[in-house]
DNA sequence: CTTGAGAGTTTGACGACTCAAACATAGAGG
DNA sequence: CCTCTATGTTTGAGTCGTCAAACTCTCAAG
């Protein structure tokens, strides 16, 4: 009789033993959950809803995944009073996201691909990458601390070094700021970027600010005014560096 | 009512429409017929005893897949008649192939693996890179045509380069040779390789040939002379570039 | 031929993940 | 306080890939 030596596969949640490997599926939904929880209100727990609609499926598959996220002691949950992310949830959300951005910041630097569409490739890659590749990466790209979108990178212990940065829709006209952190992904919204000349690190000035329209205008040195939605200006985050 | 922007997910084989995309175990199942098929007699049809072996299922779990693999029209498949890739398969098995021997060449050459070390990073990355990121990394390693272990890398299009090898198991003594190709990617026999300095271009000569003892013997440049059994002496693939 | 061992196939079941739709709850507005 | 609607939960069912074990076929040896 042969033996069939197969591969190990995943092995489902709240066994026995130690370390397990979270599934792909697993990985996603604590990547969302601890997005959520930092979007929201420090400490508020996540709802349902909301990460049903940000892993992609319908409110009763994220009610039923999220019950054994809890069983695998990776949140905490009650009955209709939405999720937290554990300590054990929250390392290894951070782990996915150490992944997602040494992979974002590899394709952009390395490879030379826009950072409009590096999100997406990211997205599947980071399910797939080894530690010990991923340390090579890390060396390699020089241990970088932010990526192409200004989000910070987690270190192998998952400290995340946060700088305190303002969102542009908060400053006060006349201000000038260096374009640090663009915290919306979407290709149309980086391409739109792209095409008005707003990039990491740009110089910006606030010149205006339509409270009754919803919009802001900023200008970037030597191109014309750009005006956006006081929404996309919520996602551009700065720093401030003199006023004008 | 919200609208469950759910991602697309593959596409169950045999649908109407267009460009499948096979799922990652379709990827590998395809992968290890073709290797079969490369391995054994030309035309012969690869047995689903070996497949399943190759793929790490059971036998009954293989028989299932490749009736999907046929009404898919990847593989030409008959009761008890064993399986073949169609030239539709046979693409998609070289389009595997590419992604893998791509992925393998930037793990030594940019991110200094090991060569022993890549095979199985390259088995899980390879299902994750869309073929933009492909074309990038391709570039950027400057369209290599071999990866580390002297295998051939299929261009865009799925055409392989071959130069005729001879195994050093039938190269007669005294025979000096260039080493051009490994085809055992087990880490513990390439870790061999390392500790013996035998490595891809290594100049050898066939030293000794011991058909009752099934050994060859073979010196690397002013290294000490190293014997290996035939089936190893099988899998090392050269050049012939003199006669001592 | 006949036959039996070994290869291949079928069947029934399961785990992970998902959906649609019926159902339950909380909590704000009246 | 009661009620309605938003939100959340449950249930029943489906898909994909898998296994164990029963079953079937092929073909070489007698």
């Amino acid at each position: 009789m042969r033996k069939w030596s197969g591969r190990i596969r995943p092995v489902s949640l709240g066994e026995k033993g130690k370390a397990i490997m979270p599934s792909e599926t697993v990985e996603n939904y604590l990547k969302a959950i601890h997005t959520l929880e930092a979007a929201g209100a420090s400490d508020a727990p996540v709802a349902l809803g909301d990460l049903a609609h940000a892993v992609g499926v319908t409110p009763g598959t994220a009610t039923t995944m999220v019950k054994k996220l809890a069983a695998g002691k990776l949140v905490k949950y009650e009955r209709y009073g939405g999720v937290l992310l554990t300590p054990k949830g929250e390392r290894a959300a951070l782990a996915v996201l150490r992944r997602h951005r040494l992979i974002e910041t590899f394709l952009v630097r390395t490879l030379g691909m826009d950072w409009s569409e590096v999100h997406e490739e990211a997205e599947r890659l980071e399910h797939a990458l080894s530690d010990r590749l991923l340390a090579k990466l890390d060396a390699f790209l020089g241990h970088p601390v932010v990526d192409p979108h200004g989000d910070p990178i987690p270190d192998e212990r998952g400290n995340l070094r946060s700088t305190p940065l303002l969102a542009v829709a908060r400053c006060r006209t006349g201000t000038k700021v260096r374009l640090a952190r663009v915290q919306d992904q979407r290709a149309e919204f980086l391409k739109f970027l792209n095409r008005a000349g707003l990039a990491i690190d740009a110089l910006l000035t606030i010149v205006a600010a339509d409270a009754g329209a919803g919009t802001v205008t900023l200008r970037t040195e030597g191109k014309e005014a750009v005006t956006i939605s006081e929404t996309a200006a919520g996602n551009l985050l700065v720093e401030v560096v003199g006023r004008k």
